[in-house]
DNA sequence: TAAAAAAAAATAGTATTACTATCTTAAATT
DNA sequence: AATTTAAGATAGTAATACTATTTTTTTTTA
């Protein structure tokens, strides 16, 4: 049985739903392509537009510009990540070998899971390690969180902040150490292959390290009072 | 007494030593004026020549592109910050309290210290908070890195994972620990001022909460063991 | 000091990007 | 079958990111 988990997404994104039609499917799976190949600075529509055989303005019948296109993507990788989390920790009772999955789940290279055939799971993993802080670090980043764009982000930090708090109801900082977690899991791996000497896993570049650290950073830190 | 301390800079980073001329100091003063104001995105060397009272081309002869330009500025607070920390360190004997100092550095409005007129500290430290990761977050890195346009960043996060190791010698991750402690000490100011609820600071939007957070951080994080 | 060389600055131009407007064709509705 | 409606292609524009060329200024040196 083949189960379709379907991930309702921010209306406000797009101007077209591209997830209905051939087309829009080509655009997020070529535009993932080309992000990750190319990086969010030199792609361009016109680019996806070739890949996807339709013009730029068949591009901006869908998507109002490249940065509302990166918002769909990172707030559809959120959602998915925290279907994932949800799914794998479910009926776990220990809030430890909660938060324990979840760090595993976040630094660990996804596997693309066939579920959703115009969107590859590892390469968007990728994109969210090196472009994922791009959706927010920019002038725009109120009126995008107005609009609710970082909703899927927010709440899958909420949801760790939770376990945390579970797990340690006197801890005062649950919000920001879940955020330090998440953005950790990424930046860690990114500097971990591109500037090794900033982490302490240059020679083996394995994920299990920074897994590892996390770990350490999380259970060290809240073992106490 | 007025003193002047110089910071050297790597000189893949310009064609010609803004430094050097009136221009040159204009196009720093203007540059983080700009970025500061419109973003990076938004940020155009045709503005900034407008500023300058010069053309496009004039700022070509210093800058290569505006992405340069980002690194240079960043360096430059990099290695001041750095000069920040050993001199506010200086002399002092416990690690603890370096650290704590470190942290407290790190996350603290800087107070523009009137030493170079041309740049202004307090924005460019706003700007490091918002736009500092787009140096490295690039296709790019790998040649950037080669050419140790990241060297000040990795000086100052190995003297800040040696006084880690200096408190707590048997611990694993030092360097990771260091990297995180900087990052997450603009990160979570970001966080606190546009997307508050990633962080418990929301309500009083001060940075000693985001200092007690990583002090929090480290010296529950190292305690045991 | 005048001519030559070098450096700095201004002008003009191009390819690409990001986007808009319009026109054509196809599909759906009445 | 006529009429909306929507989808898609074509053509165009303003701005951006550069480059190339020419002019002016400064410096060097004969």
């Amino acid at each position: 049985m083949k189960m379709q988990v379907h991930i309702q997404m921010n209306e406000g994104l797009f101007l077209r739903n591209p997830e209905g039609s051939e087309l829009g499917k080509k655009i997020l799976k070529y535009g993932v392509l080309l992000i990750h190949k190319n990086g969010f600075e030199a792609f361009t529509f016109k680019k996806l537009a070739e890949e996807s055989g339709t013009t730029e303005a068949g591009i901006y019948r869908y998507f109002e510009n490249k940065h509302k296109l990166l918002l769909y993507l990172t707030s559809w990788y959120w959602a998915w990540l925290e279907f994932q989390i949800r799914f794998h920790t479910n009926n776990i009772e220990k809030p430890t070998v909660k938060l324990k999955k979840v760090i595993k789940l976040l630094a660990s290279t996804v596997a693309d899971d066939e579920q959703t055939n115009y969107i590859n799971e590892s390469l968007l993993h990728q994109i969210i390690i090196s472009e994922g802080s791009k959706a927010y670090l920019t002038k725009q980043v109120g009126e995008d969180n107005k609009q609710e764009f970082f909703k899927p982000y927010k709440d899958l930090c909420a949801t760790i902040g939770s376990i945390i708090s579970e797990y340690r109801p006197k801890y005062k900082y649950p919000k920001s150490l879940a955020s330090t977690i998440v953005e950790m899991a990424h930046f860690q791996i990114f500097f971990m292959n591109n500037l090794p000497s900033l982490t302490d896993f240059g020679k083996s570049r394995q994920e299990e390290d920074v897994i590892s650290f996390l770990n350490d950073l999380v259970f060290s830190g809240l073992k106490k009072g």
